[in-house]
DNA sequence: CGGTCTCGT
């Protein structure tokens, strides 16, 4: 701790941070910068005033950083020093230093929209730019603005390019802050590979069989690449000569691994062996493993997209941003001097790569995050021109707000509801929450909560079933319930209460091949929604997951409720065949995905109506959990989305959609790293794709 | 009949 390099910094941040509101703070790997802030401005009395916060975009690095702290003060973690995380609270009234997840930062704002708990607030790793993040910096931007004396902001984040949140914060001071990373030589490749699969493995065994010891680390896009590349490496390792080289391990390291797997990461190799660890961007900055001295960086990332005109999620690979390859090549220098092969050349990096990452807001669904800024009531804000660092296309908090409308959390002139209001304080997707407020409407809460819960796991739940070899069909070596022919959410439903009945055995789960951890995390947003439902309803309200166990239970209300609460999603079946087309929006021909439950009636025919609760596009676009309903339940609804105005919505006057986009269109110093619509994101993704399907070649 | 990169309330 006593090397640390910030610490050197100590009287310069004091100093700035006394005379100003808000301060900058650029500190690489190794600075420090997570665990000390928070203890030098503690040692320099901001802590009588009120509470110092620091926000993590990870609960782990909220959990360990507060663990740290605390032993460096030498006192009981929880106390002066905590840590706040969903579902575990660890501070007290004695806690000064409070880390906190940024999720969990919002959710108390709306409690407390001053945030005046809090003397300072520090938002970690702002860099790495998290939905959540984004909407504190402009949210903090506003409260230092109100709250004025007694509030100070720190923005503290790795590579971030300081002059631009300076400027965001009208001219704020910057401070630098060394870091402890040893040199990492990056070398090049002439051209792009043709399969990055084997030119990654011919790296890797050339520095195996030339460098000095050290593990390597390297970077592809997902699960596939990843066990194709371990079980070439594997081959390659063992035929070569015995004793020509020292031993070698090979890792595979992904986010779908079971946790157990994922740890052997951490244990040190035996003597005389070398680690390769073949991993997914979970080793870019979640995890983070000793002893790499090589780095093989593909240049490519899997990345989801939502297209707001579409409602449609894709997953792409494209190509990663200069910020993501230089935090790829920093992996190699965090014990001793390293190097970085760079599957692609210097001229590619240079010009084709974007400066930084395209930051979540813009790639992603902003209805609840309109919903949650719509809550705050604030008086000063517009949606359509809320400050943002970056702000989303106008087009996608338009797609926010009609979804809203759709779902009664706002009116048609774009007011919050007190639907919406109560939806704002669930933890979900406001489809989510919207269906639950119905569902308590119509007396099946229970079952409501239930399936709710199983979708907010998302995929943690159904893996693979079946493996690589296995033919098998669906459900055949299978106990789990069928849905009873209405599709997922009732599926769910039903495997949850299964587990109920057999007391949330473990064993059960595996047997069933379902997630532990998923099922587990079920279990717990289950219970945190039960109590905030109880706390809202004045009634006692039957909460209790076992199934009624009526074997001609129809799920009528609760498939109501979905109906309700998936207002903009629903679709309705063509005439003659089985695929759908969407209602509102531009209308779009999507499919059931093949994974699901629904089944087909007697005629061969899928039902004329499903809501869904996804569209993702991948070889086709399809249509992800659906759920039958009737015709009757869909008629009100399609009157809504015909009268629908769009211009209403957005707060009146057409004037405001027309300034935001004017706004968002304003030419910037860089066109590449801020793009203004989500049109050029999309098609500079599409372009990325084909030049990386061209090169991928065999596949 | 298809394929899931990573976080979080």
């Amino acid at each position: 701790m006593a090397n640390l390099p910030i610490l050197q910094f100590e009287e310069k941040i004091v100093e700035t941070v006394d005379k100003n509101p808000v301060v900058v703070v650029i500190g690489e790997t190794g600075s420090g910068k997570s665990t000390q802030l928070s203890q030098i401005l503690h040692r320099h009395g901001y802590t009588k005033s009120g509470v110092i916060a620091v926000t993590q975009p990870r609960r782990v690095a909220a959990v360990s950083v507060a663990r740290r702290v605390a032993q460096e003060l030498d006192v009981p973690l929880g106390e002066d020093v905590g840590y706040a995380i969903r579902f575990e609270d660890r501070t007290s009234s004695k806690t000064r230093i409070k880390y906190l997840t940024d999720g969990v930062l919002l959710r108390e704002s709306l409690s407390n929209p001053m945030l005046d708990d809090y003397s300072v607030i520090i938002l970690d790793e702002a860099h790495e730019r998290s939905l959540n993040t984004d909407i504190l910096l402009g949210l903090v931007k506003r409260l230092v603005r109100i709250r004025r004396s007694n509030f100070k902001v720190l923005i503290t984040s790795a590579t971030l390019d300081g002059e631009k949140v300076s400027e965001f914060f009208s001219g704020c001071p910057v401070l630098n802050v060394p870091g402890k990373l040893y040199p990492v030589e990056i070398l090049y490749s002439k051209e792009r590979p043709v399969s990055y699969i084997e030119s990654s493995l011919k790296v890797a065994i050339d520095i195996h069989v030339r460098e000095p010891e050290g593990d390597i680390l390297i970077f592809m896009t997902g699960q596939d690449d990843i066990e194709k590349l371990v079980s070439k490496l594997e081959e390659k390792v063992r035929s070569l000569a015995e004793g020509s080289c020292m031993d070698a391990i090979i890792y595979p390291l992904h986010g779908s691994l079971p946790p157990e797997m994922q740890v052997r990461v951490f244990s040190p190799p035996p003597p005389n062996c070398r680690r390769f660890i073949v991993a997914t961007n979970i080793a870019e900055t979640s995890l983070t493993v000793d002893g790499v001295v090589y780095v093989i960086d593909s240049g490519y990332v899997k990345q989801r997209q939502y297209n707001p005109s579409s409602g449609m999620y894709s997953l792409d690979v494209i190509q990663i941003s200069k910020v993501q390859a230089n935090q790829r090549a920093g992996r190699a220098g965090r014990t001793r001097p390293g190097k970085c092969y760079r599957l692609y050349p210097l001229a590619v990096y240079r010009d084709d790569f974007l400066d930084a990452t395209i930051p979540e807001i813009q790639r992603t669904s902003l209805a609840g995050s309109v919903l949650y800024l719509k809550s705050l009531d604030l008086p000063d804000i517009d949606i359509l021109k809320f400050d943002f660092l970056d702000a989303p296309s106008s087009e996608s908090l338009e797609d926010a707000l009609k979804q809203l409308y759709f779902m009664d959390a706002i009116d048609e002139n774009g007011a919050i509801t007190s639907i919406g209001r109560t939806m704002s304080e669930l933890p979900l997707e406001p489809s989510l929450s919207r269906t639950l407020i119905e569902a308590n409407e119509n007396g099946c809460l229970s079952q409501a909560l239930t399936v709710v819960a199983m979708l907010s796991a998302e995929t943690t739940l159904l893996p693979a079933r079946s493996k690589p070899n296995d033919k098998k069909r669906k459900h055949d070596d299978s106990n789990l319930p069928d849905g009873s022919g209405y599709g997922d959410h009732i599926q769910l439903l039903q495997i949850f209460e299964c587990w109920d009945r057999y007391n949330y055995d473990p064993v059960w789960c595996k047997e069933n091949s379902l997630q532990v951890r998923g099922m587990v995390f079920v279990k717990d947003v289950r219970r945190q929604l039960c109590q905030i439902m109880q706390k809202i309803s004045k009634d006692r309200l039957e909460v209790g997951a076992h199934g009624r166990n009526s074997s001609r239970d129809n799920y009528m209300n609760l498939r109501k409720a979905l109906c309700v609460g998936n207002a903009n999603q629903i679709a309705e079946r063509m005439l003659r065949h089985n695929g759908y087309r969407t209602l509102s929006f531009a209308s779009q021909l999507v499919q059931v995905h093949p994974s699901s439950a629904l089944t087909a009636g007697n005629d061969g025919m899928l039902p004329n109506y499903v809501v869904y609760h996804e569209l993702i596009s991948t070889t086709r676009p399809f249509m992800r959990n659906v759920c039958a309903v009737e015709m009757s339940w869909v008629a009100p609804i399609k009157r809504k989305i015909d009268k629908l105005n769009v211009r209403k919505l957005s707060g009146g006057p057409a004037s405001s959609i027309k300034e935001a986009e004017q706004k968002t269109e304003l030419p910037s110093k860089n066109d590449e790293e801020t793009p203004a619509a989500t049109e050029n994101v999309g098609s500079r993704i599409e372009a990325a794709r084909e030049r990386f399907l061209a090169r991928k070649g065999q596949k």
